[in-house]
DNA sequence: CTAAAGCATACTACCAAGTATGTTTTAAGG
DNA sequence: CCTTAAAACATACTTGGTAGTATGCTTTAG
């Protein structure tokens, strides 16, 4: 019996991963009691209890999946060779894209950023935790990666990198805070909105020519 | 005996507001009790409850200090008469000045923005929520006129508005995600952090003249 | 056929919000 | 000053809700 491996997990895990996404981010987390998950989706505690050992746990792992679902969108962009501006711009919409169609699992992430840090654990979590940091660490590099070498190309402002980095992820990530699917909403709409954000993002980064207020 | 009036409110309730925002800040709502925060000013529960009738209208009193402090350091700006691009700019550097001065009051607001959405609550605290959120909106609606004029001056890129508000008032919040005071950081480092900010608030909403990236 | 995985049910333990009530301090008036 | 009533707080208690557990039943796999 394998402790970690997810090799035949069957699409149960799963289930219950959207659902106390979709709870945790309706009602936020404190607000969901395990019970609510569970009727969610038809069940009851035991069956929860039987895949996650605690709450602590169930957000975990949907932090964890949140990451790698973002990750899957962005990295293959990043791996493609171009240069930092048009680099930075694709990556920037796969990742409002990843925003706005996974809302529940990010937004659950954005609103608990700081759970990680703090909150008593057993030791077995605190692995899972230092995984997680590891993954967004690694994640947020790849924009790091980008943003350095446009600056240093030339093609980006250049100004601090850690405040810029977090400031444009998190105009990136915005939309979890407003986003909601409107009537008879196309995919083509949403593309409109990822490409306006990552337009703007894009336009933060970029070089200033120290334009005026036009005169009156 | 007024019920509403903050007449002759001694600062009692300051007191308490100040560590309820600190202990927010640092553990969360939901991790923090009302026992915690007493220990924090030492006192005992019973110096809360005789300022405040729950642990929710705790909270809503710290989101609407936030929003009126926040505000009284935008508005001035705001009624200063200044054409669109250095309007928004002054706006945007006192918002962002604001999030890193009062820090524990706004990071509280932005980690339970949805807090007023839900939620069931005494008919005395919707009234209360009801007011915040008509502060808020009038709070939004600064910046909103300012994009909207420049929009209009041809100062600004022409996008829509909505999303274009939420991004970058997104983009100014962003600190309380991430400032921490560093070792004897002076207030002219602040600004600096302020100034870049809102340079790159500026950046987003300016129009663009379609830069390439440089030719290898 | 049997053992383990998968899940339901019933129960326990505990924490923290809220309350009831008692005690001290302040302020005003005689 | 002394009285007294209200405000300002402390202490002790009640209670609901929920995380976690113990246990038993059912399904699947070998």
């Amino acid at each position: 019996m394998a402790l970690d491996s997810p090799a035949k997990a069957p699409n149960s895990r799963r289930t219950i991963l959207d659902a106390a996404a979709a709870c945790f981010a309706r009602q936020g987390f404190a607000q969901t009691s395990i019970d609510d998950i569970a009727r969610a989706i038809g069940a009851t505690k035991g069956k929860i209890y039987h895949h996650f050992r605690s709450k602590g746990e169930l957000l975990s792992a949907v932090r964890k999946s949140s990451i790698l679902l973002t990750s899957a969108q962005v990295e293959p962009v990043f791996l493609a060779n171009q240069a930092p501006r048009a680099r930075f711009h694709s990556m920037a919409m796969a990742h409002v894209r990843a925003m706005i169609e996974q809302l529940p699992y990010h937004r659950v992430v954005i609103e608990n950023l700081r759970k990680g840090d703090i909150g008593p654990s057993t030791p077995h979590e605190r692995a899972l935790m230092q995984e997680i940091r590891t993954l967004q660490r690694g994640y947020e590099d790849l924009f790091r990666t980008v943003i350095t070498q446009g600056m240093q190309n030339g093609a980006f402002h250049s100004q601090p990198v850690s405040v810029a980095l977090h400031s444009v992820l998190m105009l990136l990530n915005a939309p979890v805070f407003w986003y909601h699917p409107r009537q008879g909403e196309t995919a083509a709409d949403r593309v409109a909105i990822a490409r306006q954000i990552a337009d703007m993002a894009l336009a933060a980064l970029t070089p200033r020519a120290e334009p005026k207020d036009p005169l009156p």
